[in-house]
DNA sequence: TTGAAAGCGCTAACAC
DNA sequence: GTGTTAGCGCTTTCAA
């Protein structure tokens, strides 16, 4: 039913060669008439003919895609970047392939592994298994957002720590001296990092840190767990300044402060990592750090072609957030 | 450098045809001795050996693939409904490409091409361009959230009109008599449909619907937009209760409230179409309509499947959304 | 100017 | 039990 090629090649009266030339702009390289091109272009026009893929890239050893691996498209974040790649994506004539690890390490492998018997060209992966080597040689791959400590491999990162330290210093500015952390209970490296610089804002201005003031969230039960964090820290610690790791726990505890400290509003201030609009018209004041989300997905997409196009394997490279002060 | 279906047969000293056998378990079926299936599926494993799918798609006729094309996949909607959809896939082999149109006619069809041409088995559509009629015959095709009034194809959707009028009228059962819409400059039917519901909600409860209390917002200009259609609303046509067209606008709105008509606070409501997470702690209250992503995502593939399968079309299907009253 | 033919890696009907 | 071979639809070298 579907016509191939060489159907364009029959009705047209020539070979299969010459048709291919003319479908990939060649005919005038190679010397094809005019009139063969005209011909041969209307029946593909004609019989709405489109080159079949599949056999185009197995013949080329060459897909024009790449993978994108997130643990959850869900998430506005990597949403925002996905976008952003494939825009830039489609400059270079390339398509991309998202693929969704459900922050699960075993389908992150099998998402991977299927990408590449699929022949995809290179992946930009945000992983769930920061520890563990890169599994994939041979493929080009550029890690983002979840970098191992010690990433030997091409990756574009942020400063997790420097922008922690940052927003905690402008708590204390601003003439917060008891400063609480409200953390997750997790492995990965940004979130270490988080801590660190938060930790390093309080040394360095001459407090010492306590450990009571750095308190885990269960993700699972957010709302109760962030409430119970705050009336620990706000209640029995009197802390006035408060650091989130990231922008859901510092929207509950948006929440948490308006439904059951609401006496306290005027004299507590947030900071926290990753910014949400809602911050823009909510009290108390939540200053909060931006990721240069469009940046990410440029560098990303950039580091990639230079390993797949020139074989250049860049080492990393870490961007600088900016600081929204509320 | 890489190996292939060949390669491991030469190893093994067997023909290609035994190995492809093997490796799609039809070993057993095609009684191919165990000795020689454990020969074969050690080397593979030795090494590293994954089945080309390009060459397998391309002899298969089929990719177990589909293609998932939205306007934006950074909306927390679509990303939401990508990400069950790439679940739901997962359980029947499905592979997902998502495509992103960003809100363009001419790259959705580009884009839906390209799919076509990479030869995936069936494409879940949220069209820009809900006027045309399927251009794409001989794909299955479903699609969702943005649906033509006629449509002729298999789509999915939920009844815009009538949870609309259901949320006026609990704005109406609460007391409040002038109810303003604020809405978009859309051609889209499902914007068109909500407008509808708010005006039928005005007549079943015996008032009159007024061209004034309806106010359009310039997208590109959200935040003084909404502002201004406020003032007018409030200010000059004294309503109490408002209905936004989406979740975006009616977080504005809070905004707009809270910033500029703060003394309303206590004297205005407001619902509106999709669910935000902020409303759970906003003033003023926001009732919303939830729409079933969950359910859309899982009918959508059915519906798919049943298309790739079974060539089975079914027409169309609505589904019933939730409401959260606040 | 154009075409024949080999090859990309895999599947499967048919033969032995 | 296993192998031969044609074929999926395209690219590209080499020959004419």
């Amino acid at each position: 039913m579907k016509v191939s090629i060489r159907k364009i090649a029959e009705l047209a009266g020539v070979s299969k060669t010459t048709v291919s030339f003319v479908l990939n702009n060649r005919g005038d390289e190679k010397n094809i008439s005019s009139a063969t091109q005209e011909k041969i272009l209307a029946i593909v026009k004609d019989h709405n003919y489109k080159p079949n893929q599949l056999a185009r890239s197995l013949s080329l050893g060459k897909t024009n895609t790449i993978g994108f691996v997130v643990p959850d498209i869900s998430d506005p974040f990597y949403g925002k970047i996905a976008k952003h790649i494939d825009s830039c994506a489609e400059e270079r004539f390339f398509k991309v392939m998202i693929a969704n690890s459900h922050e699960d390490k075993n389908k992150e492998s099998e998402l991977i592994n299927n990408l590449i018997s699929r022949q995809i060209d290179g992946i930009i992966l945000a992983s769930t298994q920061v520890f563990e080597s890169n599994k994939y040689k041979g493929v080009p791959l550029v890690y983002f957002d979840r970098i191992s400590p010690n990433q030997k491999d091409s990756f574009i990162d942020i400063n997790n720590q420097y922008s922690t330290e940052q927003i905690t210093k402008l708590l204390i500015k601003r003439g917060h001296s008891k400063i609480g952390f409200i953390s997750l209970t997790s492995y990965l490296p940004n979130i270490q990092d988080r801590i660190t610089g938060y930790k390093n804002a309080l040394i360095d201005s001459g407090f010492v840190t306590d450990e009571n003031n750095i308190i885990d969230i269960d993700y699972n039960n957010k709302k109760e767990s962030v409430v119970k964090a705050l009336k620990t820290l706000l209640c029995t610690n009197n802390c006035t300044g408060i650091v989130f790791v990231n922008n859901v726990l510092a929207a509950e505890g948006v929440w948490a402060l308006n439904t059951y400290f609401s006496e306290l509003i005027e004299k507590v201030e947030f900071a926290c990592f990753d910014n949400l609009d809602l911050f823009d018209y909510s009290l108390p004041k939540v200053t909060s750090v931006v990721q240069p989300i469009e940046d990410i997905a440029k560098n990303c997409l950039e580091m990639l072609c230079d390993q797949i196009d020139n074989s250049i394997i860049h080492k990393g490279k870490v961007l600088k957030t900016t600081i929204i002060e509320r």
